[in-house]
DNA sequence: GTTCCTGCAAAAGCTTTGCAGAAGA
DNA sequence: TCTTCTGCAAAGCTTTTGCAGGAAC
């Protein structure tokens, strides 16, 4: 379900106007793969077992950079972490558990949000955040 | 718009068991007549004027506290900084324009929200946060 | 008198910035 | 060689915590 379809991370990375450097690499590998939705300590911990000397202000500039060519989204559900993930061809929203901390993806039509009186806004990007108890918490 | 029908603040957060204190009558106060999704600088600076002693701990103490009791909600809009909102009748999302940074109430019907997949889910809150260019910014 | 509230100071945690050395073209 | 990238150290911010004095009842 996410894993997404993009085989050369490499060109992906370039025809977006970044540099495939090695940690670059890693860091956008990394977030493909995972399904977590990544804080940037999260990204740290997985990683520096590999690339010893990697540092949390690459991981910053790394993520930022992402961000600023569109192809990695902050979600801001956790008010005291940003979390990472890769900008998918479904729009999605999130929901977190307040109990075991888990965070789903909510696939939701977006275009069908009953939004009004917003006549000559610009929507860039949308984020519906959920919380409460998941299903796995409810049953227990 | 705005307004709300709280006439007697005292009265209602008693009613919802915290003591109103001076403090906290006047941060409930500003909150409820401001419309700007105030942070907790917004509200020192408002009000550090009339009650010159008021620190920042006491602001977060506060709006903690009146997290806790659901009359004030947390609005995750802005990465670096939480903005708090009374709790109103009619749930609303929050448009942030990254023009000019002012932040718009969305009136949509959360109930009609296109959700799947959450079956034995207990939702709790729901954000809908949107950013993009506002329309006064738009005619510019 | 006892409990709860306030606010100063300090600490904690996330993120950014400055800068020097390394890597890449 | 020249530009860009990386990563250490330090700084900047928001938010929380410890604690002592004060207010409320």
């Amino acid at each position: 379900m996410r894993g997404i379809d993009i085989v050369d991370i490499d060109d992906h990375l370039r025809k977006t106007g970044i540099k495939p450097s090695y940690q670059r690499k890693a860091i956008f590998e990394y977030l493909m793969n995972s399904n977590c939705h990544s804080t940037v300590n999260d990204i740290y911990m997985a990683l520096s077992s590999n690339i010893s000397t990697l540092s949390k202000t690459t991981i910053y500039n790394t993520l930022n950079l992402f961000v600023d060519h569109n192809i990695v989204e902050v979600i801001n559900i956790d008010p005291n972490e940003a979390r990472y993930d890769i900008v998918r061809e479904v729009p999605h929203g999130h929901f977190k558990c307040e109990e075991c901390g888990e965070i789903y993806d909510i696939f939701l039509d977006f275009n069908t949000l009953p939004i009004k009186d917003l006549n000559n806004f610009t929507i860039k990007t949308q984020q519906i955040n959920l919380t409460g108890i998941c299903g796995k918490c409810n049953e227990k």
